[in-house]
DNA sequence: AAAAAATACAACCGCGACACC
DNA sequence: CGGTGTCGCGGTTGTATTTTT
């Protein structure tokens, strides 16, 4: 037995909303405000289903509504925010005031992607667009890609790589028997790390990540994606973050081409863990 | 100037999550 | 605890407008 429809079509309007319509509705909503959607339609006189009047408001007449087009700096910020939780549109739409997910998702499809695909850039995946480096794919599994990609404590010059390493390894309470890639560095080594790091690779092969933040620095990343499909079947272990969960929780800048910056606080030592799962 | 194609955006649809009974 | 109803989300479609041929 399937589900009944929300409501019987039979009868009620359909398509653009006349000036008429959107008069009763702002003020049925404007004088009562909204309790039950359903109800709305029959209180409010119109020939309307409760789910058309719904979007009707939030999309359309809702007073705190930003009339005017998207500026270039949100629609980076779209970007960044598209990087970090994929199609998750009124994730996005969340960070914008006055902005809805639908008029945020109308605007990714239809110039966002198409900006993106000029510069180079999967909108899918963020990465840049190139053919297949086949010699990549045939190379062993995650960690083996992983640590041709990321630093070890001993490509930096420090005294103390080691010793960072081991301290950060006590402040974690991780089983280590999942761990099959560790790395920590310390204070200045970051544009080191983050040179050699290739994000995209790692959000396709790592699971889960742990990480730790304080002291304000600058890195730069090799390559311009966070989020990837694979990598929106990231499973969060407890206690810790996806990685665009982190990405984004650090308050990242992505500036699109062939680097990408961000800007964010770490702490003294950055600490990451691959895990196979 | 007219037709065709492209674009932009409003609106619809189906599904999953959640609350309530 | 399962059934039902409502809401909200994301994908998709429909249509008005603009641009190109």
């Amino acid at each position: 037995m399937g589900r009944q429809p929300c409501c019987d079509k039979v009868g009620l309007k359909r398509g653009p909303w006349t000036i008429d319509e959107d008069h009763k509705l702002l003020n049925f909503i404007l004088n009562n405000g909204i309790q039950c959607w359903k109800m709305v339609p029959k209180f409010a006189g119109l020939q309307r289903c409760g789910k058309s009047c719904r979007l009707r408001w939030i999309n359309y007449l809702r007073p705190d509504l930003k009339r005017e087009p998207l500026s270039e700096a949100e629609e980076n910020q779209i970007i960044q925010l598209h990087a970090c939780f994929g199609n998750r549109w009124s994730k996005i739409a969340s960070h914008f005031p006055g902005r809805t997910d639908n008029e945020i998702k109308n605007h990714w499809n239809t110039r966002i992607k198409k900006r993106l695909k000029l510069l180079g850039i999967d909108p899918l995946t963020h990465n840049p667009i190139e053919p297949l480096n086949l010699e990549n794919l045939e190379q062993k599994p995650d960690e083996t890609i992983i640590q041709s990609n990321m630093p070890t404590t001993h490509d930096h010059e420090t005294e103390n790589s080691s010793t960072s390493s081991e301290t950060k390894k006590t402040e974690t309470d991780i089983k280590t028997d999942d761990i099959t890639n560790d790395f920590s560095v310390v204070d200045n080594e970051y544009s080191n790390l983050c040179g050699n790091l290739d994000v995209d690779l790692l959000s396709n092969t790592t699971k889960t990540m742990s990480y730790s933040l304080e002291i304000a620095e600058s890195i730069n990343l090799s390559s311009a994606s966070v989020a990837t499909e694979s990598s929106s079947n990231v499973v969060p272990a407890e206690g810790q973050d996806s990685i665009q969960q982190w990405f984004y929780s650090v308050d990242s800048l992505f500036s699109y081409g062939t680097t990408m910056s961000i800007n964010m606080e770490l702490e003294k030592t950055f600490f990451w863990r691959n895990y196979n799962h």
